[in-house]
DNA sequence: TAAGTGATCTCT
DNA sequence: GAGATCACTTAA
């Protein structure tokens, strides 16, 4: 049984507990006739003005402009000079938050996840459903609390001691 | 452990 | 316009 997680679920409850929701829902892909669904096993929450670590707490610009959007969106921007993030956008209308997908069963890593399932700026802004070719699906598999992880975020030590040692990270 | 890589942000 | 920075990976 699987259901696509519509923009609903992305805006019904704040940015960390929507993080963890997401682990045991699968990501998936549609490139070039094939179809291929991983569960996803690790994110981390970016939420709000206030958040040091996060592309908009210094305000809205022209890239992170997709995270003060709707719900249930792409946000997927390059960094490092070579590697795509892939993260799904979270909270109301004019509120920046989104979800950093880092992992997926068998792949560590946000950057090889977006390599390994052809993900580029092409699906920036667009609307995570089947039209857009990425997108989520419950399918029935829960993951019980004690197997869920919460941890500090990742390369985020610049935001400062408050910021950086936030347990935004969730992981199984 | 360190270097590679280039878009974006911040300051002149 | 120039310089710093960066939600990472890979190869040693």
């Amino acid at each position: 049984m699987s259901k696509i997680l519509k923009s609903d679920f992305f805006k019904s409850k704040n940015t960390p507990q929507i993080a963890r929701d997401l682990l045991g829902k699968f990501l998936v892909r549609r490139y070039q006739g094939k179809t291929t669904h991983c569960m996803i096993t690790e994110v981390e929450a970016y939420d709000g003005f206030k958040d040091k670590a996060s592309h908009a707490h210094r305000g809205r610009t022209e890239r992170n402009k997709i995270m003060f959007g709707k719900a249930g969106h792409w946000y997927v921007y390059f960094t490092y000079g070579m590697h795509w993030m892939l993260n799904i956008v979270t909270g109301p209308e004019n509120y920046p938050g989104a979800i950093l997908i880092r992992g997926i069963e068998g792949l560590n890593g946000p950057a090889r996840l977006t390599k390994a399932l052809h993900i580029d700026k092409k699906l920036n802004g667009k609307p995570a459903d089947k039209k857009s070719a990425l997108w989520l699906e419950n399918r029935g598999v829960k993951i019980s609390k004690n197997k869920i992880i919460s941890a500090p975020r990742i390369g985020v030590a610049y935001a400062g001691p408050i910021w950086s040692k936030k347990k935004y990270r969730f992981y199984i």
